[in-house]
DNA sequence: AACTTACTTTGTAAAGC
DNA sequence: GCTTTAAAAAGTAAGTT
């Protein structure tokens, strides 16, 4: 009995290890990817039910950390993409994508899609443009993704053609290698998009 | 409007058999024309078929699975081929081995653009999983028939994980049906 | 800028680590 | 869980010409 109570003790003991250790990487990386504080306490939120409803058992504590970071800053509206979670992570890519899945199907947090608005801010900001990209990005966003344009397609993406638009709208030309670097992805895809987009908006 | 289960088109049909007989991978391997055996790598040896085309991975234990064929008339033929062989090899095959369809794959064409967004909506959040980020299908996981269902903007669908074909066009009718009555398919 | 190749997702069996 | 096999869908990426 003495032997079970102590076994009981050096789990808790452990558990306890396990989530402050959690914890402190949430931080670590919420504070490398700068967002707000609200998104660190939204990510210990899902974390503790995670934790609660069992399912970091087979996984990595670091893994289900990140996805439960990336998920919070997608329910608060300021999304990471999986790359940029990634470069501040122990964890590959790959391995947080099916993480987070797996949590988010578990604990039923019904996440929308990714709007690409979200991105526009800080992408502008990074790249130094306007409001008057900004709102001209959004603007194209919506438009197109009405005529349901958006289907299947990754929103930075979708984002960054989209800006890249509006830079040549408004008269602030950004190159395609500018904007392609600041949402990380390639030329190649923001000609693609773009090329669809102002189709659809029926600019030629 | 062409009935979206006439575009039906199956891709891949998997199945498992046995030649109740145990073998020597290494020998059959120094044998057997074309196949490729690294047992470090996988347990299996992979045998592959021209006509029809298809894969077929043999085990120590003499059971064998077929992947690659276009319908479940080609599975048995690339079976009896690779039965063939065996029996080539002195190798004793039952007559007619029972062979189990385990996974049939199929594609088809709703016909009109999807807006993935309003469907992941429409049909649930809690039913679905769309992460374009990951991948550009949405997945829609059916009850009956116990399939699963990859939805693409463009219309084109992938069924998976049936055991008959009309699995599929059960899938196919429902998904339809569903999408008609959000009003997501005008 | 075009082409080619390759990776992402879904199911499924097999034997072994 | 992983390893291997096949096939489709469409998006994204990387390498070559």
């Amino acid at each position: 009995r003495l032997r079970k109570w102590q076994e009981r003790i050096r789990t808790k003991d452990a558990g306890e290890r396990n989530l402050q250790f959690a914890l402190s990487e949430i931080d670590r990386m919420a504070s490398a990817l700068g967002v707000p504080r609200s998104v660190r306490e939204v990510a210990s939120v899902i974390y503790r039910r995670a934790l609660a409803e069992d399912l970091i058992r087979g996984r990595s504590i670091e893994g289900v950390a990140t996805s439960t970071l990336y998920a919070a800053c997608r329910q608060e509206g300021i999304p990471r993409s999986l790359e940029e979670v990634a470069e501040v992570s122990r964890v590959d890519q790959k391995e947080i994508g099916r993480t987070y899945r797996y949590i988010s199907q578990e604990l039923g947090l019904e996440m929308k899609p990714v709007d690409p608005k979200q991105y526009v801010p800080r992408f502008c900001s990074d790249l130094g443009v306007s409001e008057e990209v900004q709102s001209k990005a959004n603007e194209i966003i919506d438009t197109t993704a009405e005529q349901g344009l958006l289907s299947g397609k990754s929103p930075t993406g979708y984002a960054a053609a989209a800006i890249y638009a509006a830079s040549l709208l408004c008269n602030e030309k950004k190159t395609q290698r500018e904007v392609a670097d600041v949402a990380q992805v390639t030329e190649v895809t923001i000609r693609n998009r773009y090329q669809e987009q102002i189709e659809a908006l029926g600019i030629h | 409007m062409t009935d979206p289960k006439e575009t039906i088109n199956i891709e891949n049909v998997v199945a498992s058999t046995g030649i109740g007989q145990e073998l020597d991978l290494q020998s059959v391997a120094m044998d057997l024309e074309g196949a490729d055996y690294d047992p470090e790598q996988f347990p299996g040896l992979v045998y592959r078929t021209q006509n029809p085309k298809s894969a077929a991975l043999i085990f120590r234990s003499g059971k064998i699975v077929c992947t690659g064929a276009k319908s479940t008339a080609d599975v048995h033929e690339s079976l009896e081929i690779v039965f063939d062989k065996l029996r080539e090899l002195n190798i004793q095959v039952n007559d007619d081995p029972e062979i189990v369809v385990q996974n049939i794959v199929t594609s088809a064409d709703l016909g009109r653009n999807l807006n993935l967004n309003a469907i992941a909506i429409g049909l649930g959040l809690e039913n679905i999983e769309y992460e374009p980020e990951q991948f550009p299908g949405l997945v829609y996981r059916l009850d009956e028939p116990e399939v699963v269902a990859l939805l693409f903007g463009s219309g084109k669908l992938v069924i998976t994980g049936g055991k008959k074909p009309e699995d599929a066009e059960q899938a196919v009718d429902k998904i339809v049906s569903r999408l008609e009555e959000l009003g997501l398919l005008e």
